[in-house]
DNA sequence: AACTCGGGGAC
DNA sequence: GTCCCAGAGTT
């Protein structure tokens, strides 16, 4: 920061949490200071919108209260609740950290940095969160909304999505935070960045710190902050099937440490080249559980997009014609009834069709 | 430093 | 369709 930027510092933090006392959003977990619900938010928060965590962070906190209670429940259930939130690793991490802290800190949150830091699932936007908001620590959090806010305001080209960026935002986040109330000065720069200074059509004409803004100044706030362009993804094509044997249907787990860990699918994979569709069905069925299925009808198509690569799948009906079950791949099986699938955590991509087949074999 | 890991809201 | 979201862990 040059001289006249420092000499703005004080300026801008007076502006920003005046504008915050007056426009901050009630959120359910800034009604609580209890160390565990800061947390609880702040692990649901990370990539995901505010709108979308809320009511995922009223059923969490109302089966698991406290951090004893977590630690003292299998996974299942915590993945259930995080079921459609998306990035499971921050569930299992959570889970996992929540048994640390019962048994090894006497189920008392650690207060200092190195030691909340060293926790699974915290890095250093949970522990700068956590540990200002909860415990008052003059840390400095630099998220999405920080370096947005941030690259405008001083004119940073760093690009936001570059790991490299991450220190030289961090710097300038460290150097506006506001020791007396560090938790509430990182609220307040969130909140602007996800009320104000958006990523697209920002309302500079309402904007507590328009005069310092130095993008604003040069007219160009939606050239900020720089990117860099991420290559396209790929498409793959897949095929799915729902084997009955009787009224029950196969569903298998998938290991704990890959995509979607820990939960509940249908057997499906990837199609081989010119493959149709019904063929990899029942050769993916037989290579993952050893059956032999025949396959009776199409159930639907679904498209679906992750982070890297988007899908079409194809779900196939099956009827189980000759086989046990052998896994190769899945860690777990279970035959179920159609109303018992709703008690495991699903995929979003397996809900876009399993209503359709409750529905059609309901008829 | 780059890649992996979800799902949905806003546009 | 694209972009982005109160990021962390792995390689």
């Amino acid at each position: 920061m040059n001289d006249n930027q420092i000499k703005n510092v004080e300026r801008i933090r007076k502006a920003l949490l005046k504008w915050y006392h007056l426009n901050s959003r009630k959120l359910p977990w800034r009604e609580s200071k209890k160390p565990y619900d800061i947390w609880v938010s702040e692990m649901m928060l990370q990539q995901t919108q505010v709108n979308t965590v809320i009511p995922y962070f009223y059923r969490f906190l109302e089966k698991f209260p406290s951090i004893q209670s977590l630690a003292a429940s299998d996974l299942q259930p915590v993945l259930k609740l995080w079921e459609g939130l998306g990035y499971y690793s921050r569930a299992r991490n959570f889970h996992k950290a929540a048994k640390i802290v019962v048994e090894q800190y006497g189920s008392v949150i650690p207060d200092d940095r190195d030691r909340f830091l060293a926790l699974p699932g915290v890095g250093e936007y949970i522990a700068a969160a956590v540990l200002s908001i909860a415990f008052d620590r003059p840390l400095a959090v630099v998220d999405g909304n920080v370096k947005r806010v941030f690259a405008r305001l001083f004119e940073i080209d760093a690009p936001v999505n570059v790991s490299a960026s991450y220190k030289i935002f961090k710097v300038f986040a460290n150097d506006l935070l506001d020791i007396d109330d560090p938790g509430t000065f990182n609220q307040a720069v969130m909140e602007l960045g996800a009320l104000v200074c958006k990523p697209t059509k920002p309302d500079c004409g309402i904007c507590p710190l328009s005069k310092y803004c130095q993008a604003l100044k040069n007219e160009h706030v939606e050239a900020f902050p720089g990117k860099k362009k991420k290559s396209p993804v790929p498409h793959y094509f897949m095929a799915v099937g729902v084997i009955f044997k009787g009224d029950k249907v196969l569903i298998v787990r998938r290991p704990e440490e890959k995509m979607l860990g820990g939960l509940w699918e249908f057997p499906g994979g990837r199609l081989q080249a010119k493959e149709k569709a019904e063929n990899a069905c029942a050769r993916i069925i037989a290579e993952k559980v050893n059956l032999n299925v025949a396959i009776e009808s199409k159930l639907t198509r679904i498209q679906h997009a992750y982070t890297h690569f988007k899908i079409t799948a194809d779900i196939f009906i099956c009827t189980l014609v000759s086989g046990r079950v052998r896994r190769n791949g899945p860690t777990d099986h279970q035959w179920v009834y159609l109303n018992a699938l709703e008690k495991y955590p699903f995929p979003g991509s397996n809900h876009k069709f399993i209503s359709k087949l409750i529905k059609e074999r309901a008829k």
